[in-house]
Formats: structure tokens, sequence, C-alpha cells
DNA sequence: GGGTGGTGTTAAGGAAGCGTCAAGACCGGC
DNA sequence: GCCGGTCTTGACGCTTCCTTAACACCACCC
């Protein structure tokens, strides 16, 4: 039995959920501020978490790093219209998934079955290849055209990063937040400069390149 | 059996409804004022709302507003010709769609059976797909006939807002509040530069769209 | 038919972001 | 203490993006 814990501060929004989800089978806990919600986070230990950002004692971010601290959880933010800025930072402080209020039940139910399903075995192929080199991510290794490519660590941990979420687009402050440390998320010269070794070091042609993408202003992807 | 609550103070309407919706395999319940139907709505949890804005004791957006507090139900709202700022208050307020009377039974028919088709079936997959493309809201990922769209920042977050509320109609202050910050609310020019970047993108046919739909004087409408 | 409000289209200037290079700081092993 | 490798930092030119304005277009109404 799926266990859910919902942290939220509006009676009627927890009260719906605990309804519709107890309806499905699924273990309801709640918490209505942050403070409650952490410790019900580690004394329940839910298989998800749905956090409402509008809490009274605490950020959304704050309670989102809190759990981050210690689990890898999926948490799925509810956020009012018109907040971006929150969206932003909580997806970007480790949130999986977001859903704007007002929200239809229905939805959200399909956003908890993804997140429990994404978060549940991940079989994750430890190797990926490319036309042109391949990433051993087991072995920490990167053979291009038959012969070792030699890799800093930070160059491996950035890699890394990319190649473990193929295609998708990976945002400058996840990258430099995972790789340099939570303090560094606005050092964007460092993935510049790192960006640039990876290319020279593993692209056909670095000046173009095919499988380390820029998308301007958001980020960078990993094409396989 | 879908059920449909209409709230209205006007007895003659309120009677060519029931008549009508009675007629076409509809459950019909009624309110006459705000009051009543909020009552009305916790009680018969209905499929979608029907409300006319004219109401003797309350706004039309008090109205909606209470209703999206816990539930995102579809609200179709009735509004008398000329009243322009009201249809874009209730839009902003949450509304799904608006018909203006007088009105066709017809089109009232065609509107009523899109929000609830629209509800049923939620958004599964963060990936929404078009005959001409496909949006995966998860990876920030376009692609159209095989081949990955570029999209600038601004592009992508307008795109993401419309795509997140498919075949709603999106009001324009709504749009820009969400894409450039709540003081940019009168800034209609953004928006229609950058929704026509998106349709030489996306649209087969940009001149015209198929997709990214304009409803004159209120917002955009993303039709799948 | 001409005015009006809302929309679509286009282009240009300036701002912001990116790639590149190189010099200096730092840190380990020898 | 020296040395090689690695990381940080700053500067520069280039590309991309955002903003803004001007104009054409269309539907509608007087």
């Amino acid at each position: 039995m799926t266990k859910v814990l919902v942290i939220d501060d509006e009676a009627p929004i927890l009260n719906a959920l605990r309804i519709n989800l107890a309806a499905r089978q699924y273990e309801v806990s709640t918490a209505a501020d942050g403070t409650a919600g952490l410790a019900a986070m580690a004394r329940e230990r839910p298989d998800v978490l749905i956090l409402d950002l509008g809490l009274p004692d605490m950020e959304g971010t704050e309670v989102i790093k809190g759990v981050r601290g210690w689990t890898s959880t999926p948490i799925i933010v509810l956020s009012a219209w018109g907040q971006e800025g929150q969206k932003v930072a909580a997806l970007d402080a480790g949130a999986d998934d977001y859903v704007t209020k007002p929200f239809g039940m229905d939805e959200l139910l399909a956003r908890l079955r993804a997140a429990v399903r994404r978060a549940a075995p991940a079989p994750a192929e430890p190797v990926v290849s490319t036309g042109h080199f391949t990433v051993d991510l087991s072995a920490k290794r990167v053979t291009s055209g038959g012969a070792d490519v030699r890799l800093t660590p930070t160059e491996w941990q950035l890699l890394e990063v990319l190649v473990r979420h193929p295609g998708r687009l990976v945002t400058q402050r996840q990258l430099l937040a995972e790789v340099w440390g939570p303090g560094y998320q606005n050092e964007a010269n460092y993935l510049r400069v790192y960006v640039a070794n990876l290319r020279r070091k593993l692209e056909p042609d670095p000046s173009r390149p095919r499988y380390l993408l820029t998308e301007t202003g958001m980020g960078y992807r990993f094409r396989p």
C-alpha cells in the first residue's frame, strides 16, 4: 500500500486530498505546517510527499531541502498560479513535479502515479553510449574510439549529472548545485568552462556540439 | 450520467436549460443565487457548473473563487452582452469558458461537452501531443515531425502555461503574470510577438492556427 | 466609407548569455 | 620546497534573446 504524506495548511484542500486518496487505497497522513511536516516525514517514511508551497512557518524550498538532505522520496509541489519564481525555486531545490492550484483531482492522481512509478526500481543502465563515446557510470570510465578519456573529477561529476538525465534539460542551477554545491548556484562561469572542457574531450567537433547541447538561458542537455 | 449544476436567477433561462439538458440525458440540479449555488456545489458534486454572472446576492467572481478553493470542476460562465470586464474577471478567477447571452442552445451544449470531455481523462503523463507536434513538459522538449524544435526561455514558458491548461481559455493577464511576472499585466504586445513566434515554430500553417488559438479580447487557447 | 480597437508581422538596437583563452591560486605527491 | 595537475577568476568577442516601435490587417460600428 502506497503511503502519502500531505503537508498543507488549508483545511479544505487537506480534506479533499485525504478523502480522494483514501478512496484510491492510498495510506494518507497529513501535516499543517513545515515543522510538523518534516517530523512526519521522518516518522512515517511515506513513499511520496505532496507539499503546498504556501506554508505559514517556513519557505517551501526550506522544507524540500530538509527532506532532500536524507532521502530521495518523490516530492510533488502545489503552488498557486502566478508564483513562477517559487515554482522554479522548488524544482531547483529538488522537487519532482508541480501542480498549479486549483487543480483537478484526476491530474494530481496521475502525477502521483507517475512519481511513484519513476521512483520505484530505476533500472538505471550503468553504461550509456553515443555514436562517438561511451560512458560507464558504474566504473566511472569514459572511452572514445576505443581509448580511455581522462577526465578531471569536476568534469566527471558534470558529465555524470547530464548523462543520468538523457534527453532532459538540466537547468544551470541544478547542475551547479549538484556539482559544486548549493552555494554556487549563480556561478554560471564554471559551467561554461567545464562544458567547454567536456566538449573538447568528447565531441567530434567541439565547436558544433552533437551530444552536449546548450539551451540558451535555461541549461544544458545530453542527447544520446 | 453527467451531472450539471445551473446557477441562475432568471426563471426562463433556468427552465430552458433544465428542459434541454434533461432531454440530452444530463442530470440537472439548479440554484437561484450564489449562496444556494455554493451549497449545492458541495452537496451535489456535479461534473460541470453553468454559472450566470448576474446573480442577486454576490459577484460571479466570488462564486468562482468559492468553488475553485477546493475543486477544479469545469465552470462555464453565462454573461450578458457587453459585460466584457466581467467575462475577463471570471476567466481570471478560474472559469474555463464562457457563453454570451443570448446564446444558442447548440453552442452551449457543445461547450458543455467539450468541458466535460477535457475534465474526464486527466493529463496522465507530462507529455502532450497534437497531430503536428509533441510537448514533453518534464524534459522541457518539443519535437515536430521527429526533429527537435528549439524554443527560447520565454517561448517555452508561454507554451508551458497554455499546454498545462489544454482546451481552456487562458486570459492575457494570466499569461503575462505567469510568464513575465505580475507587473507586466498590461504588456499585451509581448503576447502578440511570442504567440507569433510559437506559431511560426509549431503550427503547420502559422497564418491559420490550429492549436494556438486567439480569443479576441480575452486571451489564447491551446487546442490539443 | 472612414474611424477604431484589437491583432499579426517585421525589424533593429541593446541587453544578456555563451564560448574561448589565459593567467594565477590552490593542492596534492614527491 | 618543488612540480604537475586542477580549479578559479577575469576579460574579450560573438551569438542569441528580449524589448520596443512602427506598420499592415481585419472585423466591427457609426
